[in-house]
DNA sequence: TTAGGCTGCACAATCGGTTGTGCAAAGTGT
DNA sequence: ACACTTTGCACAACCGATTGTGCAGCCTAA
């Protein structure tokens, strides 16, 4: 579909017609005409042609000129949940509000794809990325480091750029805390707990796991090393492993940890399949939907504070300077108890 | 968090150490040495330089002299739902398969962010805009045309420039049929069908509820004007619209052909406070959610073909012309039956 | 009347690539 | 040895803005 190039008007043409010099309609154009003693006159003159031409400046030259692009990058594991799609939305939002572009791709938990996208946005000279669950994220802040940009971690956290994460081990501790209560209220009830979904290798799921275990040690619980599933976060994956799992076992575990959204969709899809209802046990999630929560109303939930992990970044991006190692940890709120 | 400029290598930084001149490096660089009769063991000795140096072209200045930003852009409603969190990362992924970069913003259904995003896009030359589901399309259309970029609508048709959508009024029929079919399997049953969510003066809407209103035509049945109530997409609305509704109803309808999921999330919240569960009715949802799929494996679904329908968008991108008011339509698919 | 200051604008360099063109040097044929 | 082609690269204009600097013309004051 080639279209038909009609040719924008560029300061040269304003120029042209206004009959000024380039500079001058610049400046105009910019907003720095006043301090440039341009006459109200000839501003006039020249913004109502831009008006009338349809001018609108070629962000490239700008950029090239000013060599600052006004683009800020974020990589996203995916789009397709409502946790990350939440955090694009009001990191455009952000962004927007303060003058600058936002481009935001997605990696699929892949380091490959990770670099690459990093690359692309470098590329473009992004002024600052930030790596929304990244599972290589240092790699990403040296890259973003050797060519001047800034970096912040967001979700998961790194070493060479300063991060924002939820507080993922008192999350849990308090999402194991609230099951146990339910557990407690129950006329016949277990207290075996199944954790179950995420990734051994990365900081949030060990996190939970020890907020988890932490919450079961102070009531006297202890915990098993087979109950302890972390079997990645994909619903496949997580129905596998829970089938694998129950293969060894008479009955449903008392409750459940569901260390995501993704990973519960995996959970319920196997329940279904054996007959099972969600309510024939305690379940709490580590991540929030809101399709599943007007579902099922006692599902117990962890909503991350995507607004306010969105408003701590732009506060490190606003700041003069951070400390590369400044960990922030936003608390995240329980849902459905 | 102002960023330490190292200032990234040029090509002027790569040809004075290779004592090469610029213009040969830039051909190396960007692949045009063969054309340009390079010899291989200059080319080797810049791209090993290049690879040293951590050079990386500036696509700003390039897009500034080939007068193509490589860019490509998409307006969406919002991010925040898995059909439009789907479409994104579908475009996104199609765009770096073609060496494009994606950048997407989300406008909430308002015409006049729609306008802003687009003059935002057009200015940083995006060579096609893909309106998604957009409430103005044709002037987005209009503004693309002026600034010489193509553009397309997606999910919304337009007159200005070609359109992929669902085969709404197909798909309307069909999950009808279906609603109806169920309807009929059951021991005692009516046959009325409330049509709640959407907006009556989109296209889909009014398209869907025509196809309702045909299958339910076909089999002979008549629909009242009350029992079609398109109070926009909003969960609250739709929640507010059915407690409305209800007032003057002795009891739950048959049947509801909810609108798209967002809608639902409002019914079933309803559902819930009046003490009622999905399962008393015979639910059908223009749109679908793998969550809800999961929970509800009965609940009958249409899922719009988002691959397919990205795919078709790529096609018209691709082609050397296409007709303005092409409008091309894909079946979409009905789960839960 | 003239030096000095202010007003209002134009000039030209620059950002980092891309690309049409020119031109030596080397190679080929006779 | 001479004309001709090919090889291999450099030169310079250009894309569209931004910005430091220069300089007429007018105003003001001594």
């Amino acid at each position: 579909m080639a279209s038909e190039s009609p040719k924008r008007p560029t300061i040269y043409d304003l120029a042209r017609l206004a009959n000024a010099s380039p500079s001058t309609v610049s400046a105009v154009l910019n907003g720095s005409w006043q301090r440039r003693r341009i006459s109200q006159k000839l501003a006039d003159r020249i913004l109502s042609l831009a008006q009338a031409e349809g001018y609108s400046a070629n962000m490239q030259a700008r950029a090239l000129r000013r060599e600052r692009s006004g683009i800020i990058g974020m990589i996203l594991p995916l789009y397709d949940n409502r946790y990350f799609s939440s955090i694009a939305q009001h990191f455009e939002a952000q962004a927007r509000q303060r003058g600058l572009f936002a481009i935001v791709a997605c990696t699929n938990r892949d380091p490959e794809q990770e670099r690459e996208a990093a690359r692309m946005m470098l590329a473009y000279r992004v002024e600052c990325l930030v790596s929304t669950g990244a599972t290589d994220p240092d790699t990403i802040s040296e890259m973003c480091d050797e060519s001047g940009a800034a970096s912040i971690n967001l979700d998961l956290p790194g070493h060479k750029a300063p991060s924002v994460i939820s507080d993922n081990r008192e999350g849990a501790r308090s999402l194991t805390d609230a099951i146990l209560d339910r557990l407690a209220e129950q006329p016949v009830s277990g207290d075996d707990i199944l954790f179950i979904g995420g990734r051994a290798e990365d900081h949030n799921t060990r996190e939970r796991i020890a907020g988890f275990t932490q919450a079961r040690t102070q009531r006297g619980l202890a915990t098993s090393e087979v109950d302890i599933i972390p079997c990645d976060y994909a619903a496949d994956k997580a129905q596998a492993a829970l089938e694998a799992y129950m293969r060894h076992r008479p009955r449903l575990p008392s409750a459940m940890f569901v260390n995501s959204t993704i990973s519960l969709e995996g959970i319920v899809r196997w329940l279904q399949l054996g007959g099972y209802q969600l309510d024939d046990m305690v379940v709490g999630c580590f991540d929030w939907d809101p399709l599943a929560a007007a579902f099922h109303p006692h599902l117990m939930m962890v909503r991350q504070s995507v607004e306010v992990m969105i408003a701590r970044v732009f506060e490190m991006i606003d700041a003069p300077v951070v400390e590369k190692n400044r960990c922030i940890e936003v608390a995240p709120e329980i849902i459905g108890v």
